[in-house]
DNA sequence: TGCGTTAATATGTACGGACATCTCAAAGTG
DNA sequence: CACTTTGAGATGTCCGTACATATTAACGCA
């Protein structure tokens, strides 16, 4: 392990900067520098590493890139964590694909109302109790008429309005109409996975057996400043869906 | 749509590179710089702008970080992309996150044998028809009995040695075992979730009522060269278990 | 023709300075 | 005491310069 927070070597081949970052590196897996504490400022590692102002600006870059610190104008440098972030990495290009519904299917609503949610409902969403949503319900279908799955989908009342935009064979996600007319910008996406089976309204609906086994995503949209703005459930039959996923190691260049 | 490649708004209230990345931007969407070609030299641009190199850097260095162009040094500038990468970013620290298992649990081995994978096993898992691998089955208990799933590990046959390495209450997940003991270095994990019901046998093992609904893990783990050397399957009453994501808007700091 | 050398050109690294803007705490004011 | 103002200190932006190193193509020689 190298001497944390002191002269580091020059001419070894390796840029300076990375000496910088890798020396800081250690200072901060030492626990010189811990946690939650900010860096010496820019003027003092100058001095400490007797480098210009770009050489550490760019060490600390480095070390912004690798989620391990972060910066702050008028405030300092800020140690996020002892070690390098995040070893595997999934990247979707747009909310889009974390639904990998089927293109050629629509969501054709059924019920329409306005819902309080009691405790166990919101539990179950991971909403706030007693918050007050639109909920609209009904199949998903192939333009063929074979059932995708069954949606119930919790919007903010304000949003309601949105309902008679949906339905049409080609019609954008839910989340997708709300951004564009209403300026919320998706800024997080959950979801959750997990296993029911169909009770018999369902079953009927969709045309399979009650109690078939079933697959349900619960995906919930966090807008402008973090609210939740929508929340959809959909269940699925089985042995029709399954949701992939795939995760790469390194941040992106390595 | 501003014009592209041409001189930029100062003073704006925003910063010179990014005007100048935004302009850059708008001339790769325009066909202006096509993909696959060499964006103009940083002379070119410092001329073309009547800015300083460190500008000009400062904004390539933008649309680097969105995956837009790469650089190479002697070369140039390499336009890869017309559009921002990825919009939602999921991040894990390790692929020990992906696995969510509990902490006091333990994999109980009853069973391991050599098997050669048939088509439709082989359909399942995605791997090789006729590739033969090691299959180590058995339930994982909670400390206090209490079952969480019934896991079939699949490895490739010269790795079945870490067999005998398995089943104490904190051993480590199979991946690592394998990674330290024979250097394959986890390079993608792919995780495919469905949902199906148990039989007879399983339910048995783990104290449920055959027919059950329940959700099921696939992992398959490529290493060096990225090659498949794990698939792990695992089947969860559905009661007990969710499988939780989180997608986050931007780079990391947009 | 084939191959090693050389030169031009590109980005990478490193140094210097100046001013702008944000944050937070201390000092001042009612 | 509460609120406002001020100022020090931090990072952000922007300019300048010089040299190092990788790439490529042109050149010269056998």
């Amino acid at each position: 392990m190298q001497q944390a927070s002191g002269a580091v070597a020059r001419g070894s081949g390796r840029p300076l900067y990375r000496e910088i970052a890798d020396d800081l590196l250690a200072g901060i897996g030492q626990g010189i520098f811990p946690v939650g504490t900010l860096l010496p400022g820019e003027m003092e590692l100058i001095q400490r590493y007797q480098s210009s102002r770009h050489t550490v600006r760019e060490a600390l870059r480095v070390l912004e890139d690798m989620g391990i610190v972060q910066r702050q104008r008028g405030r300092g440098t800020l140690v996020l964590s002892p070690e390098a972030q995040p070893a595997f990495v999934q990247m979707v290009k747009s909310p889009e694909e974390l639904f990998s519904y089927p293109a050629d299917s629509a969501f054709r609503v059924v019920a329409e109302e306005a819902v309080t949610l009691s405790g166990s409902a919101a539990q179950r969403l991971k909403a706030v109790k007693g918050s007050r949503w639109t909920r609209m319900s009904g199949p998903r279908m192939f333009e063929s008429g074979m059932p995708v799955c069954w949606t119930d989908v919790y919007v903010l009342p304000e949003y309601a309005t949105i309902a008679r935009q949906l339905g049409g064979a080609n019609s954008r996600p839910v989340y997708e109409i709300i951004s564009k007319a209403f300026g919320e910008e998706v800024q997080k996406i959950g979801i959750e996975i997990y296993a029911s089976s169909f009770d018999d309204e369902r079953a009927k609906a969709l045309g399979v057996e009650m109690g078939t086994p079933s697959l349900c995503l619960c995906r919930r949209y966090y807008g402008n400043k973090g609210r939740l703005f929508e929340i959809s459930v959909s269940e699925h039959p089985a042995q029709n869906y399954s949701y992939s996923l795939e995760f790469t190691s390194g941040w992106q260049n390595a």
